[in-house]
DNA sequence: CCAGTCATGTGAATTTTTTAACAAGTGGAA
DNA sequence: TTCCACTTGTTAAAAAATTCACATGACTGG
């Protein structure tokens, strides 16, 4: 366990890690080499053990990795052997997605409260959860202890919603509007855009058709 | 325009460069530096010529580049600058959310067909489109000119719709379901899961804090 | 217990990506 | 016209990430 910079690519790749592993665990794999997780997710046996190594030492030489084992140890590795509490900014398409989406909590992520600011949303029930005005968010995130704020508003309210996550104390904020947004540094922001994808598919598909 | 390889974060920033650009132009700016949009894009400057230069010249020494202008280049370059038709396979929670999600069109893709094997949703009308059995994927495929295949099924249907996708002589795969799928090689895949993000910033907050 | 096989963890070599630096081109003012 | 302030495109340098290669430890069968 060496505490350099952990690069940001490591971090996606853990959990694909993840992602596999929980798959084979489902298939009765007890244990696995870095060869055999390598080419299951397509990339190097080396790469995954230099991964790991940033964290620990998770193998046994000889053998490999037990999975069970792995998962957990990567986990905890991530910080995502506890559950994180969230708190949803714009419950529109995107938004209500997001609440419906049942996976959160069985991968430790916890919608807890959802705030919009169109005045014929709020008050309205939704999956359980009631869609509160974003001016309460600073009064609501301490007593609720959030610490994750989900963006999901159209981009031009996006900067607004950070300001209040911001305000509120909250730890972190992914961004699902299609905008960048400035928040203090000190502060992590993801941004997801799964079209950022579909570019992609286009340009390999273009790249070879030309 | 030197047709080198290009690196994939290279392509995952000509999305951002062009969101940034679309805000730019929407609140008047025609002209920009590199300095400014690196500000804007959090990157550093060189790299945005860098990765321009990829693709061809688009700027003024002296002047900077013109917002309209480049945004059009960089759709061009990335393939973009067309409609490309896509089938979705798994009408389930995210499936449906797809479904809705107006910004598609918008981003020149359009789901054209949707299929679902689940005999309880064959035959239901959603969102204008007939949900049709994945077997009929091969024969409706050239009918309707499909490029590009969504999946979002359970994971363990993943590896079905693939098959399916392949068999139909789709040109990329975009998987939402949480598993690995294998195709050919010249078939490009691209995987999406906003939890990576999730984990990212979860790692993000607790490298802060402990 | 020893030999042979397997697979990890890691330093060194390689490759890739990012950043810095600057020559070359632009436009405007004097 | 000439000078000056700007900003690109590109080459060179630096930094970072990936892959290789192997010493080290673990298990198995005889």
């Amino acid at each position: 366990m060496k505490s350099e910079h952990i690069p940001k690519a490591t971090i996606g790749r853990l959990a694909v890690y993840i992602q596999v592993l929980e798959n084979l665990l489902r298939d009765g794999n007890e244990v696995i080499s870095s060869e055999k997780l390598a080419r299951a997710c397509s990339v190097n046996s080396s790469q995954i053990r230099k991964d790991l190594a940033y964290f620990g030492e998770f193998g046994v030489r000889g053998v490999g990795y037990y999975v069970q084992e792995l998962i957990t140890s990567i986990k905890a590795s991530l910080g995502i052997d506890r559950v994180w509490k969230c708190a949803l900014i714009g419950v529109g398409n995107m938004g209500s997605a997001l609440l419906r989406h049942h996976d959160f909590e069985k991968r430790g992520f916890k919608i807890c409260a959802a705030f919009d600011c169109d005045p014929d949303k709020i008050g309205l029930e939704f999956e359980g959860m009631e869609i509160v005005c974003p001016t309460h968010l600073k009064e609501q995130a301490p007593e609720l202890n959030l610490e994750i704020g989900i963006i999901a508003t159209p981009p031009d309210r996006a900067q607004r919603a950070a300001n209040h996550l911001v305000d509120a104390n909250i730890k972190g904020i992914i961004n699902f509007a299609p905008s960048r947004i400035n928040v203090p540094k000190h502060i992590p922001v993801e941004y997801v855009d799964f079209f950022d994808h579909l570019y992609a598919i286009a340009f390999q598909i273009t790249l070879g058709t030309d």
